[in-house]
DNA sequence: TCAATAAATATCGTGCACGATTAAATCGTG
DNA sequence: CACGATTTAATCGTGCACGATATTTATTGA
């Protein structure tokens, strides 16, 4: 009995634990959206356009699985994003199933302008840095962790 | 100069800040997601419940203030909800204005059923029950802090 | 060679999230 | 009492997330 604690404590926990994700998660998404509102962008247009910044001309599966999507969350985004002038999408003329996203000469010139959100995200934390570093990376492991035992789960 | 740290470092810890909780978020859904098929229940559903099964009878705007959430969100969840026939909605007669939702007789036995879901998240996570507890100190305090910055933004 | 399989993307339907707006009930103050 | 302001939900439109399925291209193996 010293290797299990309280199971009513562990509903508690795990309630808070998935809570504070789901809200912590929103609440950066409110505090981002008035800041890319400038930008013509959403939140998780802003995230494949900080993925492109990093490493132009990427497929739409290779933007998956950094970003954990598929492309029935992806395509219609990439569209819009196309659509509002910021990536091209065309097919890999070496594989044609592939479809490769490149930012346009306004896509990555919007990188400039975005420059200014990210002091404005660390300050809206009110941590500091080595607050958050420690931070970022568990929560990296917390979501590795879950995303292995969810592959372990549907491969059973 | 001391301090403010390296900007080019700041950029990249944002990103994996606010894309942490982002992908931690959605694996912790994709986590859920099977143990909720079970009951018939989305995720953010289930957190209703959650909500209900610790203080049933509540308003749409109680439930709001506490998942972070407003009306056009609720309302239709709240209808699927009213729609599985696991709660009631209701125009509170001493202010017509509220609308009081209350946990049926399913969607109280529902919560003995739910019971099994908590120890598998626990599980799933990979994590002591220190180490759960800590980080959701830390991500509730994060949460704080970002609303705080959102409320004083949309003041100003 | 060519049919079966696999891989990459797209499509469709449902449910959440949220800004903006609307509608109804209540409250406050003259 | 009356009427404007406030509170509470609901509605509408758009975009994300994702399960299930379809479509197209590439690969593999008799």
């Amino acid at each position: 009995m010293a290797d299990q604690t309280d199971s009513s404590d562990d509903i508690v926990l795990n309630d808070f634990l998935c809570f504070g994700l789901y809200a912590g998660n929103h609440a950066m998404n409110r505090v981002y959206q008035p800041l890319l509102k400038a930008l013509g962008l959403t939140y998780p247009q802003y995230l494949v356009m900080v993925m492109l910044w990093a490493h132009d001309d990427q497929s739409v599966g290779e933007l998956g699985r950094k970003l954990y999507l598929e492309s029935n969350t992806l395509t219609p985004m990439l569209k819009r994003l196309e659509a509002l002038g910021y990536v091209s999408r065309g097919r890999d003329p070496q594989d044609e199933r592939q479809v490769r996203i490149r930012l346009t000469k306004q896509g990555k010139a919007m990188q400039t302008e975005a420059a200014c959100i990210p002091p404005e995200i660390i300050e809206a934390t009110g941590m500091s840095i080595e607050e958050l570093k420690g931070l970022v990376t568990k929560i990296d492991s917390l979501r590795s962790n879950l995303s292995d035992w969810a592959q372990e789960r549907s491969a059973s």
